[in-house]
DNA sequence: GAATCTATCTAATAGGATTAGGTATGTCAA
DNA sequence: TTGACATACCTAATCCTATTAGATAGATTC
């Protein structure tokens, strides 16, 4: 038999492949054994099992996904990097919905890349907040509501939860707004229950196009 | 044999209790039907298969939530009401985290109950947001803004997403905080984008505890 | 060319969903 | 009381999946 030359990588890929393509629960050894052109059994050369295989897909998607994050938000601050941010992260999640659902396990404490992984996604988003001022506790409690917000959306949309999908680049782009117009109102000074938020704060540079 | 008396109803019921105590993974029709002392395939006289059956517990959930939310809803109006379904919608959640993934997928569309189900937990939000002012397609992003926040927090905080699970009650409090916040803005008028909040709005009337 | 490594294979086990078809329990009418 | 019927439950069987054990053959190295 001519060897299929795979080696753990290879395997991965194209499990994340199939997962985004057929869904995460689609992918089984079997099928994807099928799909390389080998035998189940062969897989466990390069992967331990089912479950390291779905966590191994995991850990390549908030890589990928910390780049793509990462990406948009260079060169942005503010309101500006925020929504580039928002956007990356919803356009990731439904181009690579396999991996992104993968990805949204916890990463098993065991493994160092797992949580250096999740730790590179987080990082990014608590840049961001940089420019709205937070730091500390702060920027921890703004950082889990951004993720919140952004994964929460886009999990409801992908299981269809929001019924009908009319206007949803509309709604997502109002929930980044209600995240800035929030997240600023944190940061104007305590205490900052009762303030006027600041006025003057530069907002979106690049015009939203209309859905 | 004696009968067990089953019915779906019951089949339903254990099948969330199950899968709220060990997680909707574990819920098999095999395991199912040894806790209810019968085998795997009598299970098929009340519920059409696995699918079937979390289903089922999905639409259940969804109308236990919609209870919930309606409880904390009532008597209440604004940034307090928020706050009172933010807690009930993340209690339950906690309480019943294997009907509450159930409930997570999209319900069936031939099935109109499910729809219903749906529709109430939808229903008891957008109320809410009458104390904000906020109607029609407004309100619409904003019911989609506050389901997004409150299913991503909880989807997080349940996956072990947020890392050591340090002051998720007070990160919880600021993210409805920065919904609040961000709601009022929204409501206080067009063009929306420049204004400061209005002042005098009536803030959260119970204290929160300090988690 | 021999030795080693390893990617792949076949064979087998175990557990799950599901279907087909039989049995016995309960209900209801005569 | 007895018969008929509906149905809750059963066993047996099929199919699919993950996983392990052990053998083989292609590639690499000395």
């Amino acid at each position: 038999m001519a060897r299929a030359g795979l080696d753990t990588d290879e395997v991965v890929r194209a499990g994340a492949r199939l997962a985004d393509v057929e869904g995460l629960e689609a992918l089984t050894l079997a099928r994807l054994a099928g799909d390389l052109g080998v035998r189940a059994p062969s897989l466990y050369a390069h992967v331990s099992g089912l479950d390291d295989l779905r966590r191994r897909i995991g850990v390549r998607g908030a890589l990928e996904l910390a780049g793509e994050l990462q990406t948009a938000a260079a060169g942005r601050a503010g309101a500006d990097a925020l929504d580039a941010v928002a956007r990356a992260y919803r356009d990731y999640a439904r181009a690579h919905p396999g991996s992104y659902e993968a990805l949204q396990r916890a990463p098993d404490p065991r493994d160092a890349r797992a949580g250096a992984a999740a730790t590179r996604v987080v990082d990014v988003v608590r840049a961001v907040l940089r420019g709205y001022g937070l730091d500390g506790d702060d920027a921890t409690h703004a950082t889990r509501a951004i993720r919140s917000a952004l994964h929460g959306f886009v999990s409801l949309e992908r299981g269809g939860g929001f019924g009908l999908p009319l206007a949803l680049d509309e709604s997502y782009a109002e929930l980044v707004d209600v995240l800035d117009r929030g997240l600023a109102a944190a940061s104007s000074g305590r205490p900052r229950r009762a303030g006027p938020a600041p006025r003057a704060r530069p907002r979106r540079t690049t015009p939203r196009p209309k859905p």
